[in-house]
DNA sequence: GCCTAATATAAGCCGCTCTTAATACTATGT
DNA sequence: ACATAGTATTAAGAGCGGCTTATATTAGGC
């Protein structure tokens, strides 16, 4: 209902669980709950609840097809999220270069004792 | 204390915040809390106590100084969701390729009108 | 129209997280 | 040793998010 950051939409693992389910493509509400209900043990309510979620912050689109409905990601609120990590993504390459750098001090070590 | 998730970590805007302010370089405890607190309108330890789960979630490092703590982001837990979003990029690279061939019609379609 | 299937909404309870206030810890200067 | 600055911890209260049960909606078959 009311606007929260794409961040707050992912910190529980049931919505999580079902963006992964949703990743090779679109599944009807009653196979998501399925799995869900078996893997968290929650109610087919709860997980409706989190599908609204889900649809309330754009992280998913619905198709109707008769009495089902068809969920399928829909990647914008994913996108900011890789945004906001990008200006941190100096932080660990600049790691890994460090990791590296360390690696070849340690073959050049090892050479020369 | 408990292990949780690192969505879980930065569901708080708080959180985030100390993050953002930490992308250019360490910050002592003292200069993060005077901003967060103008800034959210909460107390000291309210601050302190983000700090604690940015710490003991691996989102920071801390070096003292005399009384003062200096914290640091450290990019591993980032690096992790960086991963989770890795299965996601197909998706938008996929849109961003729909909308190029969108235009390119375009451009034809104008050109043959 | 009625029955069933598929999914969504409503209302209430409960637990957890965030907050504050009070307090404790740690280091430095005098 | 004492005072003060900087920061962390503890305890307790408030609010919100998520779960459940019960009910409503929507669509299709007979």
């Amino acid at each position: 209902m009311c606007a929260v950051h794409a961040f707050d939409v992912l910190g529980d693992p049931v919505r999580r669980r079902i963006l992964e389910l949703l990743v090779d493509g679109e599944r009807a509400a009653g196979e998501l709950g399925a799995i869900v209900q078996d893997e968290f043990g929650i109610s087919q309510p709860g997980v409706s609840q989190h599908l609204k979620v889900l649809r309330d912050n754009g992280f998913t689109r619905v198709r109707a097809e008769g009495a089902r409905r068809f969920y399928a990601v829909d990647p914008d609120p994913l996108q900011e999220i890789d945004t906001w990590l990008e200006r941190y993504r100096a932080l660990w390459a600049q790691r890994l270069d460090a990791l590296d750098t360390e690696l070849r001090r340690g073959r050049r070590d090892r050479r020369t004792t």
